[in-house]
DNA sequence: TCCTAGTATGTTATTACATAACACCCTATA
DNA sequence: TATAGGGTGTTATGTAATAACATACTAGGA
């Protein structure tokens, strides 16, 4: 049986492959493992479980192989951190160059991406009002997830 | 000369006593330091920078006392953790119990403070429409100040 | 008065997160 | 074929945060 977690992991590196080619930059092995093991997780994982989870497969994998890769998918847009808690996650809607809030639930901790086109042009304002120039946005929250909601 | 850092200093402790008082809390030594020095700083501080200074005035101060003053305050509102560089800062409009976004400036490192009581709507509202259940809201920013953009 | 529960701090040690610095390897190109 | 740029491997270290346990103060009940 093939998963829908697969397929969405065989696009992910399909995005990844053809931005990288598009921007000179290569795929190399650890960028590719590290988007593969973040785009199979359930759930934003820590560095360090990363870290372990790359060495599994034989070679010692160290934490700045990983931090590197995950500096450059970042940047691709591919992978997104969460600053609250220090976490890395796969982007669903790859490839998007627009913020997105990351929405994470507290009993099963898996990631909600939502998209606020609306809201940044607020804040832009907000700020503008005071006279500070916004350049980076983050916009994070917790909550509860509709499956645990159903669930409780 | 007395200037305004001072008597907003003076102004937090007081919002600090009295927050304390009516909800039975002790406003101790550690945490009235740890707000005293955050109030009297520029801009956001480390943690272990907190620390150092905190244990300028003869005793020692370890970690943990400046990390349990800091969830205090955090908790009361007076203090805001800032997540994107795991930096602390005082609060300005102390005792508010609203959300506000912290725009941090590239240049110089200050933070300016923001309600977005109408952001805030609209990201439940976004949540919502994916069923997720908002209960904690994070919105920082990064950028350039007025008194930067000024400058340069 | 003495006990005990609750709140808070002090201290040691450790865990978790992240990067500096340097050696080495590819590969495109001048 | 030299060399510059981009990338990885490795060691070591810096920085952020908390676990676990001992101790102290205070308020209220027996």
């Amino acid at each position: 049986m093939v998963t829908s977690k697969e397929v969405q992991m065989q696009d992910l590196i399909r995005q990844a492959e053809a931005l990288c080619q598009r921007s000179g930059m290569a795929f190399t092995a650890p960028r590719r493992r590290v988007l593969e093991i973040l785009a199979a997780s359930e759930t934003p994982m820590k560095a360090y479980d990363l870290i372990s989870k790359a060495g599994e497969g034989g070679q010692a994998t160290k934490p700045p192989t990983v931090y590197r890769a995950l500096d450059f998918l970042c940047q691709l847009g591919l992978v997104h951190r969460i600053e609250q808690d220090a976490t890395f996650v796969a982007c669903n809607h790859a490839g998007h160059a627009q913020p997105v809030a990351l929405f994470v639930c507290n009993s099963c901790l898996k990631a909600t991406e939502v998209a606020y086109d609306e809201v940044s042009h607020i804040l832009e304002k907000a700020a503008a009002a005071k006279g500070f120039n916004l350049q980076r946005l983050v916009v994070e929250g917790r909550g509860q997830c509709q499956e645990c909601a159903m669930a409780a």
